[in-house]
DNA sequence: CGCCTTTGACCCGCGC
DNA sequence: GCGCGGGTCAAAGGCG
């Protein structure tokens, strides 16, 4: 099986692990921003690019590569202080600027490309926009899109990841420089309905998202111990396929979160760029973030290590790598992938987040259900000023040993721990960018609400 | 016991 | 109509 090196799995788990355990790259790996990021630097990037947007339509879906990776969500990838290539490298460099801040936090590049955004005038992008022009459409939720959630989660240097600030991308793109520039749509067309249920036109009328990230672990650096980034959500693997053309393979997950739920999504190695994962989500969750971590549980099942590809597959969930081979793999594995100096490769195109709403007739399947509603039964508050991180985790109450937790307690100090509270990614969640001031306007979650 | 991963088999859509 | 490829199912087995 050729196709199955560089299995996803092990990206998967090992981010999970990341999360839900210290295992996680050293922190002394990590790159805090010592300054936030240039957002008016970046502003100027963005406008340049349009095309990028930070809406999500899937957002709720909460992509746990995202959030795991702390990678800008939809930023396609977070880029690296070198990679120039990327318009979101811009934003890095500077780090004075007003941003400094949890808001600046890094936002990661998200780059979404609204493809039949034309034929779908319900496109997803439509209904939430955060703009100070539009102040009546709100972020929702703070993890709602993956990019906040990531971008803030990786804005936080508490990142277990490790992601640079170079992964930041300025607040520009998640601003309302565009009508594109929505920062989440929640309402991104959605099926809560099982796929089965659906009958077969879900295979090719259902909505898509794809995200670029950019992997845990360069493709080739570990055959064995890929890290993949987790988010709160609780996925099961349920198959893996090769893909023709690509040499490695596609893993299926659908969210374990809940029985009912109908998030799925697909991960696997961009065939262009091994150190890119694409991740395709389909389906929205149809329930709150889970209350339980169920799916560490099990998960961290490590297998005997039949051989190299074998045993990245195997490599363990985030509870998994209790076999100290693995586990310290793992580590390892994240170490190599998350650290600051993994740059994904991929320049370009990998940066992209693509949503897709691929027919008219699962746009009406979405209005039906009210996607809007269930998708985000849950949303926390975060305030943009410095109890931010309190709020949120307030609201979280319900949320036990999130990993998100663990992701803010990896035990910063001092400035770490300052400089987390102020790249706290969650700032992202609720607030508001004025383009024209270059501040933000946070919201309270209730607020937003109120508003929406 | 519950949850997870693995993996071969099956089902279905699509292109030829 | 056939074959290919993608997506899902479900049994087997492991872990806490």
């Amino acid at each position: 099986m050729d196709n199955y090196r560089g299995d996803l799995t092990d990206i998967v788990r090992a981010s999970a692990g990341a999360l839900g355990q210290s295992d996680i790259a050293p922190v002394s790996k990590w790159e805090f921003p010592s300054d936030p990021l240039n957002l008016s630097s970046s502003s100027t990037a963005m406008e340049d690019n349009r095309d990028s947007v930070f809406g999500d339509p899937f957002c709720n879906m909460r992509d746990p590569l995202l959030h795991e990776f702390n990678v800008p969500a939809g930023s396609g990838y977070y880029s690296s202080p070198n990679s120039t290539d990327h318009m979101l490298s811009t934003s890095l460099d500077d780090t004075s600027n007003d941003f400094s801040g949890a808001n600046s936090s890094n936002i990661l590049a998200h780059k979404v490309f609204e493809e039949e955004m034309n034929k779908n005038p319900h496109n997803i992008f439509s209904r939430i926009q955060i703009s100070q022009n539009n102040p009546t459409k709100l972020p929702v939720s703070p993890c709602d899109s993956p990019v906040l959630a990531a971008a803030s989660a990786s804005a936080s240097s508490s990142s277990p990841r490790g992601f640079k600030s170079s992964s930041m991308v300025s607040i520009d793109m998640i601003n309302t420089n565009s009508s594109k520039a929505c920062l989440i749509d929640n309402a991104g067309p959605v099926q809560i309905s099982s796929p089965r249920s659906l009958g077969i036109k879900r295979r090719k009328s259902q909505a898509k998202k794809v995200v670029c990230i950019p992997a845990p672990a360069a493709a080739n650096s570990r055959p064995g111990g890929e890290v993949v980034p987790s988010d709160l959500w609780a996925w099961r693997k349920y198959g893996q396929k090769p893909i023709k053309g690509s040499p490695y393979p596609r893993g299926y997950y659908r969210c374990s979160s809940s029985k009912g739920c109908s998030a799925r999504k697909q991960v696997e190695r961009s065939r262009t760029d091994p150190n890119m994962l694409v991740i395709t989500y389909t389906s929205e969750h149809n329930h709150p973030w889970p209350t339980q971590r169920n799916a560490l549980a099990g998960s961290t099942r490590s297998q005997p290590l039949k051989n190299n590809a074998s045993a990245s597959k195997s490599s363990s969930s985030s509870q998994a790598q209790k076999t100290t081979n693995t586990k310290e793999e793992q580590k390892e594995s994240n170490n190599d992938t998350l650290s600051p100096t993994m740059v994904c490769g991929s320049s370009t195109a990998s940066a992209a987040v693509k949503e897709e709403t691929e027919d008219l007739e699962n746009q009406m399947e979405m209005d039906d259900t009210d996607q809007f509603s269930e998708g985000f039964p849950y949303r926390p508050a975060i305030h943009a000023d410095s109890n931010q991180s309190e709020c949120f985790f307030a609201d979280l109450e319900g949320i036990e040993a999130d990993p998100i937790d663990l992701l803010f307690s990896q035990g910063f100090t001092g400035d770490e721990q300052k400089a987390s509270k102020a790249l706290d990614p969650f700032c992202f969640f609720d607030w508001s960018w004025d383009a024209n001031t270059n501040t933000n306007n946070n919201i309270s979650f209730g607020e937003a609400k109120r508003r929406l």
